[in-house]
DNA sequence: GATTGGATTGACTCGTCAGTCAACCGGGAC
DNA sequence: GTCCCGGTTGACTGACGAGTCAATCCAATC
């Protein structure tokens, strides 16, 4: 594989490739397209494909990584911050929502490619995927502790279904299930935490008897 | 395609090739194999599959469509009983995990590669895929009507974080991410609807003023 | 025991692509 | 001007695997 060194004129051939990779994936599908369609999009011939890149699966690979790596970082400082789980589980929800709708191409990719096809290609890259639902789960964990969150709930459990609930909210945008403006984002925010902290039974309903 | 006749020495070729091609699928995936592979775990000849099936895909398809069916119909029948919505959810959990129990390589086949994977295959099943959506959707509407439920979080969006919640248990197990003895799916099956319907904020913590 | 027709066989065809490679280009160094 | 070298090109190869098909088998029927 080359450096990423761009040329005097200014262009990075390797990103280009990328982000035609990010747009072919997404419209056709990782297996579905060929890597000429990459070439094709990009502008450049099939050949530097592979000067770049020693596979097909390495551009995907790298889309992914790259992109995930960002999203733990940011899991990090979240928890690092002194505020309420909830509001912590708001701000990861928030930070996913948020590059979907940022870049909704790659999202899409790196969900319908990598996350949910962890029998394929995703396989890989179980042991980074692992480390997103642990980071929620450690800003469970520490909720539990403080006894803000119900201790009968293993926090390895709640993170599996706060992770699931949001992944499912982007299918569902992805596959246009479900309406995609920018109001419609931001209530999404507010209602999957409300859901998964709050529960959706009235309070009212079955009062609280502790 | 030919018809499901069984023959006189009581083997149904067509369900032995359906059946292996569950354990090759699950094994292998269903772009990673080979027809051959299904015809030689049946024990049968490669053109055989052809008599059939028009196609490897609609091998897959008929997986699908028979199991999915089958769920759609007993959320109906759960539906139908006159019991709260939080049964009427932990019924549908139970369901889906018992599926899984019983035959795990056909739910990992058809949520890996067909729900999962709306992008490719699933793509076609979309609409049956959405109607599970709706008739969950729908359990919690009627909650919210009764005011058991919260009448701030659309019975739709409800319904995808119930159900995305679950696939990620599902995913969890198929990946060996979770534990799975019989206890834990006991237990998966009242701490999802806990954690969706009660939340998982401690009762005390926040009491409900409304 | 001849006939019929569906079940069964597996070698073969044929298109598709991922990946290779030899040639070409163009800018910088001297 | 010429040498060098990484960037760039795209025609080509080689493997692979889905789907075809002509031949064979075998049970039932007359």
């Amino acid at each position: 594989m080359a450096s990423t060194r761009q040329h005097p004129n200014g262009v990075d051939k390797r990103r280009l490739i990328l982000d035609a990779a990010v747009r072919v994936f997404a419209q056709q599908g990782f297996h579905a397209c060929r890597v000429s369609d990459v070439a094709d999009e990009a502008g450049v011939a099939y050949g530097l494909v592979y000067h770049y890149f020693d596979s097909k699966e390495e551009i995907l690979n790298t889309l992914f990584t790259e992109r995930w790596q960002i999203m733990l970082d940011a899991i990090v400082d979240i928890d690092r911050q002194e505020v309420p789980a909830r509001d912590k589980l708001y701000m990861v929800a928030s930070f996913i929502i948020d590059s979907y709708r940022y870049d909704p191409n790659l999202m899409k990719v790196i969900i319908v490619e990598v996350t949910r096809a962890a029998n394929s290609f995703g396989r890989q890259h179980l042991e980074k995927i692992r480390e997103a639902y642990q980071l929620i789960a450690g800003i469970v964990e520490s909720a539990r502790v403080d006894g803000s969150f119900k201790s009968d709930i293993s926090s390895d459990f709640a993170a599996m279904c706060f992770y699931g609930a949001i992944e499912q909210l982007l299918s569902g945008w992805i596959f246009d299930l479900m309406p995609q403006q920018d109001e419609d984002f931001e209530r999404a925010k507010g209602l999957v935490v409300e859901t998964i902290c709050g529960g959706l039974e009235a309070p009212s309903a079955s009062a609280p008897v502790s």
